[in-house]
DNA sequence: CATTTAGTTCCAAATAATGAAACTCAGTTT
DNA sequence: AAACTGAGTTTCATTATTTGGAACTAAATG
């Protein structure tokens, strides 16, 4: 889990929304009681601050439980986000034919805060569930669009997120330091395609690329996953054509995207 | 478009989270200059408020457009708060049955604020092109789960939904006075389900029920959507039987609903 | 029934928010 | 080129809000 050290200094509304996070972070509903030690704020403001939060529905509390979770105007609010600041709307088009060609599960990722923020999928057959995937966050060193995006990071920000991972070796084959990290990095910026072979999960793997803006920074990654067990490593080095051209395509869209008017009623 | 009267008296916490909302109802990045006028702040204290949103990530700064849109971190959090406090994880196997056993979309949505919040979705094999996803708002009085739930809920809370509907006639066979919305909520009431007949986009009709937890209280609904073209309004019906059956394992889910525990690293 | 634990309220002091006005800086326009 | 315009930004004395220690209440426990 990668701390993040977010501003906490801007005010009260800085403040409120760390407890958010807080809360967040928790992935299940919580107690007051549990919130007051990871607060590090008084007993009386931190029971003001969830009253607010709760009220203007970023927290929902059960009463029966008396619990706090995250509420639903966070999913309001994430729908407009998504649809509006993500790659999502953008990458659309080419993320629906690339899954429809390869007939496997394809990922869209960004960077955000060193750590990989998954924006949308495409399953290989099941059906779609939204913010299941969407909004989940996930570790850089070890996934194929981590490694891709880190790969074109620019040297102060690549140390900047380096400096955040805790390098937790969830498989054999994971990368467990910054040296090794920063060879692969050289290696996938050479290739233009990143590779994760059971880097984070036993039976799992990806080929990603990164999506590059018109100036060369990172935007965002793409990948399509495989099993080992049905895919030969062959065949997952064959799909780094294909893969690498839907990331150019979503780039070359990013480039001239306006976004589009609606009229509202 | 509804107009959601949130306290906006809880001090500088709610204040600047109701400038949040005002960006995320654009629909599309803003200026500074166009918040102004529906802001009804100072432009020092709208400009401080701004600010400090895009500190905290809940707004994206666009610099070479100079625009405002929802920023990343609300994805982040509504992944949390879906996970939490919907009703799409409870209701995910019912979903996933419903939609392969139909072969047809199905939506979940909850009441938030008098308006439809979509949950979740399955998409039919050819999908539908319809206006729903995951965060999407859309009206109550015109919409197979909007009245599903309208209908079953207490007459005070009831009254104060619809004073916020707008009525606004869709189509043709949109029901466009309370009265004749009340007079159908009846009707839903005694069979147990919705039609949405194309009341609110010309081809599309639905047939939707409510959720109803152990108290009888509506914890939200479920509806399948067909095109007129090729399902006639008997076998639109014919799927009242299967829907309500859903909607009641998705009831009997909910009772008895323990949040999974699941260790973190 | 005494005691601990968990959550809530109070209120004077401390601090942070406020917003009118002044300012900056591009793009105009004359 | 000087003057103007309008969007966006900064300042700072005033004001209102937040703060949090402590006291309180309610429920659970021994």
């Amino acid at each position: 889990m990668t701390v993040v050290e977010r501003d906490t200094s801007d005010g009260t509304v800085g403040r409120t929304l760390a407890v958010l996070d807080l809360v967040a972070e928790f992935g299940r509903p919580v107690r007051f009681a549990e919130i007051m030690p990871v607060a590090a704020l008084p007993k009386a403001t931190l029971y003001r601050f969830l009253q607010v939060l709760t009220r203007q529905e970023m927290l929902a509390f059960d009463d029966i439980r008396q619990t706090y979770a995250p509420g639903m105007r966070l999913v309001r609010l994430a729908h407009s986000a998504w649809a509006q600041s993500s790659l999502a709307p953008i990458a659309q088009g080419v993320l629906d034919q690339l899954s429809r060609d390869l007939g496997q599960t394809v990922h869209l990722a960004q960077l955000d805060n060193g750590a990989v923020l998954y924006v949308d999928k495409r399953n290989a057959r099941q059906p779609v569930q939204m913010f299941a995937q969407s909004g989940k966050v996930g570790p850089a060193y070890c996934t194929g669009v981590g490694k891709a995006m880190l790969a074109h990071l620019p040297e102060d920000q690549l140390s900047a997120a380096l400096a955040h991972q805790s390098f937790h070796p969830h498989t054999t084959r994971t990368l467990t330091t910054p040296d090794a990290l920063r060879a692969e990095l050289a290696r996938i910026r050479d290739q233009g395609f990143a590779l994760d072979d059971e880097e984070h999960e036993i039976g799992i793997a990806c080929m990603a690329a990164p999506i590059l803006s018109g100036n060369g920074r990172v935007i965002g990654a793409i990948s399509v996953t495989t099993t080992t067990d049905v895919t030969s490593r062959d065949q997952l080095l064959a799909l780094a054509g294909p893969v690498k051209k839907a990331a150019a395509q979503i780039a070359a869209t990013a480039e001239n995207w306006r976004f589009p008017e609606h009229k509202q009623a």
